[in-house]
RNA sequence: GUGGGAGUAGCUCAGCUGGUAGAGCGUCGGUCUGUGGCACCGAAUGUCGCGGGUUCAAUCCCCGUCUCCCACCCCA
């Protein structure tokens, strides 16, 4: 009975704690800003859905759906999963709600967690916040894939570019965007077995790592970051001498595109996405200070995922942040947030400046000021201390004499400057000095 | 899922070859009953991650387990 159990999160779980939160809130903040910019509205899928939306369009085969997933059995019975992405909510969400009759493209993005059961280390967690973004247009009938080639192209720049801003304004260091075309339909089925056999001739130099994906995954094995099988690596056909002539004129124009908008980017014709419905431009960001999971954004297109879960012909191109990644980056480069300080710390003494003190907090709290009000009566010695040790900018002083003349007495923490003024002489000076302090 | 490292006060850590615990910072109080940051004094908080074993005796040695960190796998 007397046993006490210490509770604590689960693995791969964390609180995120003060003043840890400014630095996230400032973080979405600006994205909410940025994406809002661009012309994004916000969608909020919920935390769980049926494990088969998951599983259709991440891939039964990719190591997402096949074990990483949080996956329980509802009351129903059914089989319902906690999210480890958002594409595939956002895509059922925009079949449900018909939104292919919204004015194209439906343009949307996303913060929120989501979960896969993975061994937690530097910059992976179980639970982890993504922010992402997606641009959604439905194909109208009979339209000649070929004629909107240029505009797909452009559109994928554009929401590189929005990342890229958003990295900008984010404070983000070292941030590097590599980018890359993993063929259609059409041309990666072709590629992908000539790629195959290449790999089936220089087996036995491989580890047994990409022995393996020579059958499950060969794009995987380019990925390899094995030193022995960098010069095998290098030999290997690349899909960019073998995509179809949509692709390589998409993937030109896309390149074109980014440079008009003076996007900076680097061509790596190993970077191939895990998930199986990217398809054309992949593109992934990394930044410093992350270790060896130093990706921050992911993201692709990925036409004909909203008719795979049964919607109409639809085209999509989206990218996912990994905002604990880019919160750990920012941190690194120090640029983590400052403890909540507070413009007024109300220092007061006697039973009438009580009441004075709770009406002044009252009208400084309605002006949007942070206030701290001592629940009790301090001296003002004490009451100094802690408005010092919490960062206060001012401390309004209400004892005995500011009651009877009705005269605040005002004290600059930082300069310890002290003056006698009005209540509406001491907002409006404050107002100035947030002012200049934000 | 695999491999390596680590768990001692709220935090950062010390604790020689086994003899049941300490520092700094922080917190709170005092010196200081209308004036803070400094200084000095004092206080509180630990079943030394948990369970078992060896031993007269375990924070220390052994086994198991949990968690964290790092890497692999994979991904954001």
């Amino acid at each position: 009975m007397a046993e006490k159990k210490k509770f604590q999160a689960i693995k791969g779980t964390r609180d995120l704690l003060p003043p840890d939160t400014e630095l996230w809130n400032r973080v979405e903040q600006t994205a909410r800003e940025v994406f809002g910019t661009f012309g994004f509205g916000e969608i909020r899928p919920p935390i769980f859905e049926p494990t088969e939306l998951f599983a259709r369009s991440i891939g039964m085969d990719t190591d997402v759906v096949g074990k990483e997933m949080y996956s329980f059995e509802d009351r129903d019975e059914t089989s319902v999963s906690l999210r480890p992405e958002a594409t595939a909510s956002v895509c059922r969400a925009y079949i449900e709600h018909g939104m292919h009759a919204w004015p194209q493209p439906v343009k949307l993005y996303y913060t929120g967690p989501m979960f896969r059961r993975e061994r937690p280390q530097k910059g992976r967690y179980r639970q982890f916040y993504q922010i992402g973004a997606e641009v959604l247009e439905m194909v109208p009938p009979n339209q000649d894939p070929a004629k909107n080639i240029g505009k797909d192209a452009a559109v994928d720049a554009e929401v590189i570019e929005m990342v890229m801003a958003f990295f900008a304004r984010s404070g983000l260091e070292g941030v590097e965007l590599a980018i890359n075309s993993i063929g259609d339909r059409q041309c990666r089925p072709k590629y992908v077995e000539l790629l195959r056999a290449e790999l089936m001739k220089v087996k036995d130099k491989l580890g047994p790592d990409s022995q393996r994906r020579i059958l499950t995954n060969p794009l995987r094995v380019l990925d390899s970051k094995l030193e022995s099988e960098q010069g095998i690596i290098a030999g290997l056909p690349r899909i960019s001498d073998h995509l179809c002539a949509n692709c390589a004129a998409q993937y030109a124009e896309l390149k074109r595109q980014l440079g008009m908008r003076g996007v900076p980017y680097a061509e790596n014709w190993r970077l191939v996405r895990g998930l199986d419905y990217y398809m054309r431009t992949t593109f992934e960001i990394t930044a410093r200070g992350l270790g060896s999971q130093n990706a921050v954004c992911g993201g692709g297109r990925y036409d004909g995922l909203v008719e795979l879960l049964g919607g109409p012909p639809t085209k999509g191109i989206g990218f996912a942040i990994g905002e604990d990644r880019l919160i750990l980056s920012l941190e690194e480069a120090g640029k983590g947030g400052a403890a909540l300080g507070r413009d007024v710390f109300v220092a007061w003494m006697g039973e009438q400046a009580q009441g004075a003190a709770i009406l002044a907090a009252q009208k400084l709290r309605a002006s949007g000021f942070r206030v701290e009000l001592p629940p009790v009566e301090q001296k003002f010695g004490k009451a100094l201390g802690q408005a010092d040790k919490l960062g206060a900018r001012y401390a309004l002083i209400l004892g005995d004499d500011e009651i009877r003349t009705g005269q605040w007495t005002v004290k600059t923490l930082a300069s310890g400057e002290q003056a006698k003024m009005s209540e509406a002489e001491f907002l409006e000076m404050s107002r100035k000095g947030k002012r200049l302090s934000s």
